[in-house]
DNA sequence: AATCGTTGCTAACACACGTTAGTTGTTTTA
DNA sequence: TAAAACAACTAACGTGTGTTAGCAACGATT
């Protein structure tokens, strides 16, 4: 009877959710099992309930971690006395690093939240409105400003999101640039769209 | 015992196939169940088995044929006389066009390719691959001449590809702007990105 | 050493799934 | 109009799912 192990300030939760995390990209949401978490815990499925309450709440933990962090920078940034592009590519940056960083919470985050169920759901898809909206009144200012060439803000926005969700495929590809260097180049063509001249 | 309605040149597995791409890009495949289509199609689960072999099946044909729309006009793009940058631009604009207008196969064949089996799974993981070699290779080229920023460009690859997807987005939103617009705000930003000054 | 909460186990339930068999009804063909 | 081909139906099977109940072993506390 092999115990879950934890290290220290890691409770058995969360071991399970991190798996998951795992798990569901990987498989998706709905495609991978709790007799498949179970085996990747290292336990019995029926064993996991001792932890949690249900399969979705894993997804809901999942899902609002990565927003909550999400939000939190953008107040962050916000406030900051700097300009639009700047404030761009501060966030851009920020998401870039998370999506190197905490690929699969991002990931799952990002690609499974359709499987949250009410008021889960409509409070995801709120929270993330709410983000994207505030994201392109920043670069709304930057238009006006000048620095940033006259488009559409919520489809600027709209391209930097997902573009930065396909580093996805620069994790699984066998020929990785450096993490650093994938940076570098997002920036110089995310930003390098947007400048004006 | 009403049948399934079909018109000129448009089989029953084609209807099928059609109201099957709006339920996987709907729920995802694995959420998908036959008798949610069944019922889409309006008749009985078991029915649909005198018109196709599998589950399976349905989302091979989607990602098969998108992926070979694809490959095509990547064919005929390679053999233009034109530069770097026109390939690009051209190139992008018929992945725009056909997120705007054949949303749910190239959603599905996007998201959901995943859940195909082998031997169909390496098989369009290959042809994925194949793909964004040739995409990266007409950057390559444009770097040589100069047209495009020194970049990485499997990098720019992944970028464009994925802000595509992000079409996703636009689809779902309720104030959309026009598909024109879409289009072309989407050039400026991912071609002002590449261009070279 | 006894106790108690924690965490694991086995067994099982109820349900939803993809799919098959066999039959009935409808359309097309001869 | 009878026969053949097609496409729908009902019923059911086997499997995998999330989850619960009840019990056994472990670790920490007294």
């Amino acid at each position: 009877m092999a115990r879950i192990k934890t290290e220290k300030n890691v409770s058995r939760k969360d071991v399970i959710v991190t798996k998951a995390a795992i798990l569901f990209r990987e498989k998706g949401f709905k495609a991978a099992s709790m007799r498949d978490l179970a085996e990747a815990v290292g336990v019995e499925a029926a064993s996991l309930y001792n932890h949690i309450k249900s399969k979705t709440e894993l997804l809901h933990e999942l899902c609002f971690s990565v927003a909550n962090r999400f939000l939190h920078k953008i107040d962050e940034i916000e406030a900051e006395p700097i300009n639009s592009i700047e404030k761009v590519e501060k966030l851009l940056r920020f998401h870039i690093n998370e999506m190197i960083n905490h690929y699969e919470e991002v990931y799952v985050s990002d690609r499974e939240w359709k499987h949250l169920a009410d008021p889960y759901l409509s409070n995801f898809q709120n929270q993330r409105r709410i983000y994207r909206k505030r994201f392109a009144a920043i670069i709304e200012n930057g238009i006006r400003n000048k620095e940033i060439k006259k488009i559409d803000a919520p489809t600027a926005v709209l391209i930097m999101l997902h573009a930065i969700s396909g580093i996805e495929s620069w994790h699984r590809s066998t020929q990785k640039i450096s993490a650093e260097a994938l940076e570098e180049n997002m920036i110089t063509i995310l930003v390098g769209g947007l400048i004006n001249k």
